[in-house]
DNA sequence: GTCTATATCGGGATAGAC
DNA sequence: GTCTATCCCGATATAGAC
């Protein structure tokens, strides 16, 4: 059986919500891209906050199988890390016309002061706490929360000033340097592994 | 004299594209806060587009007057660069509503593909030759772009997530983990000393 | 320069036929 | 489930009086 109309104006919804922002997304925009009239789309999202809420749920159940994914496809954590890291390097072109989906979303709805805000940190709080356990499973559990947010950090960064200077060797360069403060990690001893 | 209504304008539409985004800024919100007629408004400027490349401009010579400050208040260029790490924390709550105002506003022109993207990107262009400037008097002529560019994202990344999470220790021990970072480039040789 | 009035368009959202 | 037709509102933008 084909996929029902409701996935599939999710599926586009949730790409069309990353290339032209939620707000600049209308209804027309959406049915057109689905294919279907208007008065149908309104059958299945009956609004937007509710088409909103549905689009990061995808994400955030993609998010997690993604990361699934990557926890069995890779046995070392650091290296699992470093998957994360790559990540802006393997959706580049996307990054520099779009920005990072997570980042530009939950900045679009803090500006709107929108309910789902929360909702959309969800996302950014699953990548944190996968990084979390990785580095915790490195080596680093007593610091692991705060490294995980700086890697997290470090992905922020990066797209924000790819998407606006769109240069592919900056973005290499910030990742050779991540990798190699990773390789660090497991050396040097952890901030309070002597104050306890 | 008072404040031309122009310029006035101006003032106004800077902090209402940066609180709301410049999509969800109308003529008559911009209107109601300056407390003039939507009809005068459009005698000042006739499309929002015109509006917007003011903005920008004035937003370019602000910061230029603050880096010029920041010169020429502060001798050690590396302690300049400090002082431009220090404002993810000086400007911490508008940050966590509504996120860098310049990497904020690039993202979301970006995603509108609108002609001034390239015209915002100029006030990122900013801060990077400033910082570029100060990394090399502080003796790494050789990279100072690359140390300028990684210094911007960092400030991207904190305020990505500062706006996203609202968490004031994680601003704080990401200052503290890049001026530590500054403290080892005078120390360091820069990388390519020993190939030239 | 500033206003009121108005034109025009596109947005979200509803009703009801098929 | 899907469509057409329609409503209502708010948005940009213009015209012209004062």
């Amino acid at each position: 059986m084909p996929t029902p109309t409701r996935q599939r104006i999710i599926d586009v919804a949730n790409r069309v919500f990353y290339e032209n922002g939620y707000g600049a997304s209308s209804f027309a925009d959406l049915a057109g891209a689905v294919g279907i009239s208007r008065g149908n789309f309104h059958h299945h999202f009956r609004t937007k906050d509710e088409l909103l809420t549905a689009v990061v749920d995808a994400r955030l159940s993609s998010t997690r199988a993604m990361l699934g994914t990557w926890s069995d496809q890779t046995p070392d954590p650091l290296d699992r890390v470093r998957r994360f890291v790559e990540i802006v390097a393997t959706n580049r072109e996307d990054i520099d016309r779009y920005g990072c989906p997570v980042g530009t979303l939950t900045a679009e709805l803090a500006k709107l002061d929108h309910p789902e805000r929360a909702h959309a940190v969800a996302v950014f709080a699953l990548f944190r706490e996968w990084l979390r356990e990785q580095l915790a499973a490195a080596g680093r559990p007593q610091d692991a929360d705060e490294l995980a947010m700086h890697v997290l950090a470090f992905s922020q960064g990066v797209a924000t000033l790819s998407t606006a200077f769109r240069d592919a060797d900056f973005v290499r360069r910030e990742i050779d340097r991540m990798n190699a403060w990773l390789d660090t990690l497991v050396t040097d001893p952890s901030p309070d592994s002597e104050a306890t």
